[in-house]
DNA sequence: ACCTGAACACCGTTCAAGT
DNA sequence: ACCTGAACACCGTTCAAGT
């Protein structure tokens, strides 16, 4: 099951896979996703850069493992599976797949780059597996047909993870004074040229993502209502 | 406006940023976003990697035009704006809604990686701001008010290209013979750990994207229709 | 004005050799 | 068994110098 074999013959091992992909999380809250190099993960965990490669055939796949680690516990938030929907009633199925969308977002907006992270890799451990598990459950007792559950899944995790790229996109540093990007934007809207979007700025420029998202979730929730009948 | 200023004394330039782009995308097509590299790209405009910096600031402004590009168009797909909804009277506005998103993906979907690209840049020409505009535009003039119009736009947008940066992924080589990843996948599903994935395996690894879109587009619109009374 | 040539400061990855 | 040292084949970006 292990990859560098079981027991531990020789010496002790100063570095291991846990280990490595925790140092690796912090460097990426500490300095972003393109300052994670495999030789400044190496010096932070006190090795060589090569030694990296008997954990982790490749950076791809550390990535990987970043993104299983960060969405620990996502899953979880579905809240009691099984035999029925327990003593809530049946009701509150809309309730618990917010709350499993809610819980990915915060999983990836707790770490630099988060969901930058997590939409470049294709995780397949059981934090993954867990939480998908989950979440089609709740949809499946629910009600729903395995197919809509299925594609419910996508539609939340897609919308989530769409949404969250946007939303670290957009609270970074920019380094610079003036930001010559948005000024163009906002010269562009107010000369009259995009009439809707000059009407709707406040909004589009508002920073609560968290009512983006909410809002989002909402219609979604509120359109698998309306596929249930 | 023009970055290198306008007129043009000395020699006609070999190279200039309209066709630089246009190869840009040639190049991503053919070999993928992980290959497109600035020495590469000189290569196939036949000049030196330098060159290319007389143009763009830098390879992030190189893939931000190439974005902005991508998506010539797409704001076309809402069909006639202003004075009303034309003949085909105002009720179609969710339809309009989704000519819109599906040309969003089709565009992306047009260039290999174009997701990727889409999704790391923050293009505002006139492809993105145009394209904005007829969205918001759509709903403003379907009654709803500009929070509910604006954080529409983001919930569709960002449904759609995390939906397509998913389909890109998915449709990848992946090289090598057995995908070691989908096989263990596949024996943990049916070993009985995830009950519900199991059941809906054959939805969950369907390759009929296509369908997935759709639904969580339906889920997307019913909600907004609901939002409206 | 536009481009070349060459360099700077890095990358991911591999692999003999040490212990 | 585990790690170092050193190399290979690249990167993005800068900038004097040529034309």
């Amino acid at each position: 099951m292990n990859s560098p074999s079981s027991p531990a013959r020789g010496r002790p091992a100063r570095l291991d896979q846990a280990r490595t992909v925790k140092t690796a999380l912090d460097l990426l809250n500490e300095s972003g996703l393109d300052a994670l190099t495999m030789r400044r993960l190496a010096d932070a965990v006190g090795a060589q850069a090569g030694a990296l490669y008997r954990y982790f055939a490749t950076k791809q796949d550390l990535l990987t493992a970043m993104a299983e680690r960060m969405i620990e516990g996502v899953g979880a938030a579905a809240g009691p599976t099984g035999n029925g929907a327990g003593p809530t009633g049946d009701g509150d199925w809309s309730e618990r797949v917010a709350r499993v969308a809610r819980a990915l977002r915060a999983a990836l907006l707790a770490h630099r780059d988060g969901a930058r992270v997590y939409a470049g890799t294709h995780a397949t451990g059981p934090n993954t597996l867990g939480f998908a598990d989950s979440l089609v459950g709740v949809l499946r007792e629910a009600g729903f047909d395995d197919g809509e559950a299925a594609r419910a899944l996508y539609a939340v995790v897609n919308f989530t993870v769409g949404h969250t790229l946007e939303e670290q996109a957009a609270l970074q540093p920019e380094s610079e004074g003036p930001p010559a990007d948005a000024g163009g934007l906002h010269d562009a809207v107010v000369a009259g040229a995009y009439p809707h979007l000059s009407a709707t700025l406040p909004v589009l420029t508002s920073t609560d993502f968290t009512a983006h998202f909410e809002f989002g979730l909402r219609l979604l929730l509120d359109g698998l209502r309306a596929v249930r009948q």
